[in-house]
DNA sequence: TAACTTTGAATGAATACTCATTCATTTTTA
DNA sequence: TAAAAATGAATGAGTATTCATTCAAAGTTA
């Protein structure tokens, strides 16, 4: 009982390692992936590029299969406090907070290449990949949902007609998918400049009262 | 002499059975990587997908990577043979061609699931392939192209203002792909009559006397 | 507190396996 | 018959995984 509740209370350093060990092996996949692609990535890769030896995958993640799998979750997790940070900490109107977030979406955090990279070699393995569908579209679900209510808002507000949220929201999302996608492979020809300009141009035409092209 | 005439005029049976092969192979790396994935797909599942002997993709493409190379090279050749000929068959107006155009994308013959995964599969592995790369971006740019100036007209004969065809395009462009990302993903929560309706209330709401919602 | 024991993290050489590629042989075409 | 295409067993390079061993931290005892 004494026992029980000491170990409870405190990580202790062992503890701790382990999750510092498992955070060091998901970055350096996100790095790999980055670099090598999903399919050149080896084991080898990860841990060289965490500092770390061989065997330590296996332990702390029992495959390599499962490391990806980790690496995604925690990609998705990131993203999704990120949204949720964005929306904190902007104003309090539904338009401030849609604007919080497609700012969020191109900003030097999220826009990343490295990151894009990875996104879109996950992406890509997804439909042979049933864990990855489920991660993935547990993810898009709810940031639907986010950005489906802050339509919902914003039409009401504005009394706009003919906008359904849903479609509002699918489109909106899809669109910065797919502006991701340029920059990540084309990045000379769409700057993030561009990318901002874009959803705004697609915001402001179905917002006029909320939003503005520049 | 006569004999160069006459292996150059016609192909020959052994040259069309050496194309007929390629294609055959080609037909069953797509099928294999839409199945199996990009990373998971080996010679040995090509080449029985091919009904064909395990050596005959190193006769015929030299490596795996080449055949990877041929195949998506394969997959933009008929993408852009399809665009032409729905521009072709469409109305002579540029919102006629344009409105094909993006019906085409959403057409079962474009918009396949398992067309949509290989491509998502090679954008994946893009970043890191520079030979990818080449091929996806000169392909987008010949497609953008001629969007752009499809949509140049447009604004021309609308008069419409404030409104760039080079935004718009890349606009309209990411917005497809970005659709394309959840047809692929999440097909229940994104059916294609969907995904059509997002995309012309896009092209309404800047070109309202052109294109209509519904 | 100090000495001893147990636990489990870390290592990387060895193992076991997969898979692209080669090539000797057979079959088909011209 | 000569040349090309096709076959698939054999090869060997590359890689995920295992595991005996080392070592640091936590727990136990006196």
């Amino acid at each position: 009982m004494q026992k029980r509740a000491k170990i409870a209370k405190t990580p202790g350093k062992r503890e701790k390692n382990k999750e510092l060990r498992r955070g060091q092996l998901i970055r350096a996949t996100i790095r790999s992936v980055a670099r090598r692609g999903f399919a050149e990535t080896t084991m080898a890769d990860v841990t060289k590029e965490a500092g770390l030896s061989l065997g330590l995958v296996n332990l702390h993640f029992k495959s390599k299969d499962k490391l990806m799998e980790e690496t995604l979750r925690y990609l998705s997790e990131e993203y999704e406090s990120a949204c949720y940070a964005a929306m904190a900490s902007a104003g309090p109107s539904a338009a401030d907070k849609m604007r919080a977030l497609v700012e969020l979406d191109f900003s030097p955090k999220v826009c990343d290449r490295r990151k894009l990279a990875v996104w879109f070699a996950f992406w890509g393995e997804t439909k042979s990949r049933p864990t990855y569908q489920q991660i993935c579209a547990r993810n898009d679900r709810r940031y639907e949902k986010i950005i489906t209510d802050l339509c919902q808002e914003i039409i009401e507000d504005g009394g706009y007609t003919g906008i359904s949220p849903v479609t509002m929201a699918s489109g909106l999302s899809a669109l910065v998918n797919g502006l991701w996608l340029d920059l990540l492979m084309t990045p000379e020809d769409m700057p993030v400049e561009n990318a901002l300009q874009i959803s705004f141009f697609f915001l402001s035409h179905a917002f006029p009262n909320h939003f503005t092209s520049a």
